[in-house]
DNA sequence: TTAATATCTAATATGCGAATTAGAATATAG
DNA sequence: CTATATTCTAATTCGCATATTAGATATTAA
C-alpha cells in the first residue's frame, strides 16, 4: 500500500533533479531514467502526463528532452500527483462503502476525512522548490547516474 | 490508491457486524459475505487470517462459523489491518527510495513520517467497540442482507 | 540533405493482488 | 450412521497497474 503510484514516484524524483538546474534546461528521458533505474520509454510516458497541466514541456530531436515550464516554487506536489494518479485517494471512503458521505457516513468518515485533509494541505503547500532545498548534494549525486555534458 | 486493501475492508465490516452480537456468537462466512456482497470463500480466507492473532475463532460444521475471541474493546483497528495487509504502509518511503531512513532521508522522510505516525496513533487507539458505537442501526441494517435466525 | 537524437503513440507483455473454484476435512443434528 | 452445513486448503483464473517494445514523427547539427 502506497499513497502515490510508482509512476508518480519516478516523476517527482525526475522533477527534483530537473528543478536543480536553471528553468528551461532540458534533460532527456533516457538520462533521467538511467538515474532512476527505470525503463526510459516508460518514464517518457509518465513525464508526458505533466505536459497538459503545464508543469513541463518537451523538445524532440538532438539536445531535446524534458524541461520545466514553471519555476520550482510554482509547482505544487499535489499538482504532480493529480496529473499522474488523479485524486482518487482523497475521494474514496476508508471502508470502500459506496454512498459514504456527510449524509450517510461510515464509521470512519469523519476521522479519515481529517487525516486526508491534513495530508492534502501538506501536498498543497509543498512545492518542488521545497523538495529541492531539502535534498542534500550527496543525495542527489547518488541519483545522477548519467554523464552530464560539460561536467567533469 | 487506498490505505487498506479490499480484503481488510471486508474484514473490518464483518467484524463490525459480529461485534454487535454477544462475544462468541458465530456467523458463517457465507452469511457475512451476503451482507458485504463479496464471494464467500474469499471472505473465508480473509477472516482466517484473523485467527492467528487471536481476534476470531472458527467452528466447522452445522451452526459453525466465525466468532470473536476478544471483547470488541480489546480489538484494535491496527491489529486487524496488520493481520491482513501487514505493516508495509507504515514502513515504506513516500518516494520509494530504498535506503531511505533517519540516516539518509529522502526529502519527504520527516514530514511523511509525521503523517504516518498520526494515522498510526489513530489506528492504535480506535477499537472495534468504537466502530460499533459509531454505526447507526439503519447503517448496519442496510448491510445485514442475510436472514437472521430467530429475528422477524 | 543526411545522420543522429529524441519524443510520441499505440499495441503488447508482465506480475501481482484480488477473486474464484473445487474438493477435502470436520462437525452437528437427527 | 447419514445427510447436511461449514471451514480449510490449494490450485487456478481474472483484472489492472506496471512495464516493454516497435515504429512513426520531429528536431538539430553539420
Amino acid at each position: 500500500m502506497q499513497l502515490i503510484s510508482l509512476g508518480t514516484q519516478y516523476a517527482i524524483t525526475s522533477l527534483i533533479i530537473l528543478g536543480r538546474e536553471p528553468v528551461g534546461t532540458a534533460m532527456s528521458a533516457a538520462d533521467l531514467a538511467k538515474s532512476l533505474e527505470s525503463p526510459s520509454t516508460y518514464l517518457s510516458q509518465i513525464l508526458a502526463k505533466l505536459n497538459k497541466p503545464g508543469i513541463v514541456g518537451s523538445r524532440r530531436g538532438l539536445n531535446g528532452g524534458v524541461y520545466l515550464r514553471k519555476k520550482p516554487e510554482k509547482i505544487r506536489l499535489i499538482d504532480i500527483i493529480e496529473a499522474i494518479d488523479g485524486s482518487s485517494f482523497f475521494e474514496t471512503c476508508f471502508l470502500g462503502i459506496k454512498g459514504c458521505g456527510d449524509i450517510e457516513p461510515c464509521p470512519f468518515h469523519e476521522k479519515w476525512g481529517e487525516h486526508k485533509s491534513c495530508i492534502l494541505f501538506w501536498l498543497e503547500e509543498t512545492t518542488l522548490q521545497n523538495l529541492c532545498d531539502d535534498v542534500t548534494d550527496s543525495w542527489i549525486l547518488d541519483r545522477m547516474k548519467f554523464d552530464r555534458k560539460g561536467v567533469s
